[in-house]
DNA sequence: TGTACATCAGTGAACGCGCGTTCACTGATGTAC
DNA sequence: TGTACATCAGTGAACGCGCGTTCACTGATGTAC
């Protein structure tokens, strides 16, 4: 007695291959890399034909979109639950938890993380959809600056002297980190910069024989940029 | 009257072949990406067969070594021309001098800082002869360390606690810049990884529709880093 | 409950493309005597 | 100065490979009456 297929059994089925088509493609991502990533390659190992993936996605640029999507969940992922197991907790205490979440989840899964924060895929042009995903990250590092003002963790003695232009950008930045001042911004993106420069001169392989401990100094740097952030440079003597 | 070609006619001729290989192949680069970078198509529009290209280099990634180790010599370039033009000044200014001039470098030759500093390409291992151009920029920056330490243009008041490890690592570096205690490499890396985190960052897309003005902005945070490299972050209250 | 039709997943062949590398060869240029 | 030989650049065909995408098709699964 074979029970009969609930309505959307289809449609279930569907769900399922799909997502075994994104998992092996992750998997082909992460062996590979983005340039190595081929539909044909993908349907042989699912034991499908070329073209029947076509099916599930229009093309390999979707596939690719899709995981593209999908890394930037992961590392919003990461920084969105660092952000969450220190509410608050002082400013620094939170930038340094939020930075070695993003390095963990890009030591982890370091082909997604090419993916999205190393050179551009050549000829793919990445659609709409993957900008609020691309944005989470950066949203937590603004919430974390903003709520840092906020409960005095974060000093705001500073001043900066800069363009009109890029006092524009800050302020249309500050909308998303309400009463966050210019100076701050500016050194949460210093910290946002150096982050990024970090992980990708370790990924990349720019360490080799000069840092040994990789984890340790990232530590140490972590802690170096959260204070930074939260007092500022020493005043001129 | 021809003249008879004098001795080594051959060979000239072979330095300019090789020669408008590589000028082809980095215009390739320039516009196909790494991983677009193909033999046959360079040797297609110098009018060769494919198979031709084989005289001047034994493979494909022999050519890619040639054009990765002209990249790093052309930031090592920029950074040594910051680095003498700014010779007797204070720390901060050199250092806002390269940050410009590598950022500068990078602009010019996208697709050389991404064939350098951006994803490895997949597949190439990079030789032993791409170790020493590699360097070339970072000793500026070590240099300038150095220097500004025993000008007294960088102060030396601030220590920082971190694992044997690391100090191991900072030590080894301080081999190539006299003098320098590890709080300072410390800032000085810090100031590196902020280096390319800001290019990457701006090159690969991330800032789009969040910094309008690059330069500007690349300006600030050039100044504002020189300065905490100088000076180190405010003590704690 | 049973039948007729529509939907849809998957097939297999094909198109047209590009790639790196090897190899036996031709013919010009250099070198040694 | 002239000749014989070695060196070397470049040719053209071939090997074996992989790719994305299209298309007419089969056959199973769902839906409407």
């Amino acid at each position: 007695m074979t029970a009969s297929p609930a309505p959307g059994a289809r449609a279930r089925a569907r769900a399922e291959i799909t997502g075994e088509i994104l998992e092996v493609a992750r998997r082909h991502l992460a062996t590979h890399g983005a340039a190595g990533l081929s539909l044909r390659a993908v349907a042989r190992e699912i034991g499908m034909v070329s073209s029947a993936v076509y099916r599930y996605f229009p093309s390999r640029d979707a596939l690719l979109t899709q995981l593209i999507v999908e890394a930037y969940d992961g590392v919003g992922d990461a920084a969105e639950a660092a952000e969450a197991a220190t509410q608050g907790r002082p400013a620094t205490h939170r930038i340094v938890a939020v930075w070695l979440a993003v390095r963990r989840w890009a030591l982890e899964h370091p082909h997604e993380y090419a993916l999205v924060y190393g050179t551009p895929v050549p000829g793919y042009a990445a659609p709409t959809d993957t900008i609020a995903p691309a944005e989470r990250a950066a949203l937590v590092m603004l919430r974390i600056l903003s709520t840092g003002v906020a409960d005095g963790s974060i000093s705001t003695d500073d001043r900066i002297e800069t363009t009109r232009s890029v006092r524009r950008d800050l302020a249309a930045l500050r909308e998303l980190a309400p009463g966050t001042p210019d100076a701050v911004l500016s050194r949460g993106l210093a910290a946002w910069t150096q982050l990024f420069g970090a992980i990708s001169l370790e990924m990349f392989g720019h360490f080799h024989n000069v840092i040994d401990d990789g984890e340790a100094f990232f530590d140490l740097q972590a802690r170096r940029v959260a204070d930074y952030v939260a007092r500022g440079a020493s005043p001129a003597r």
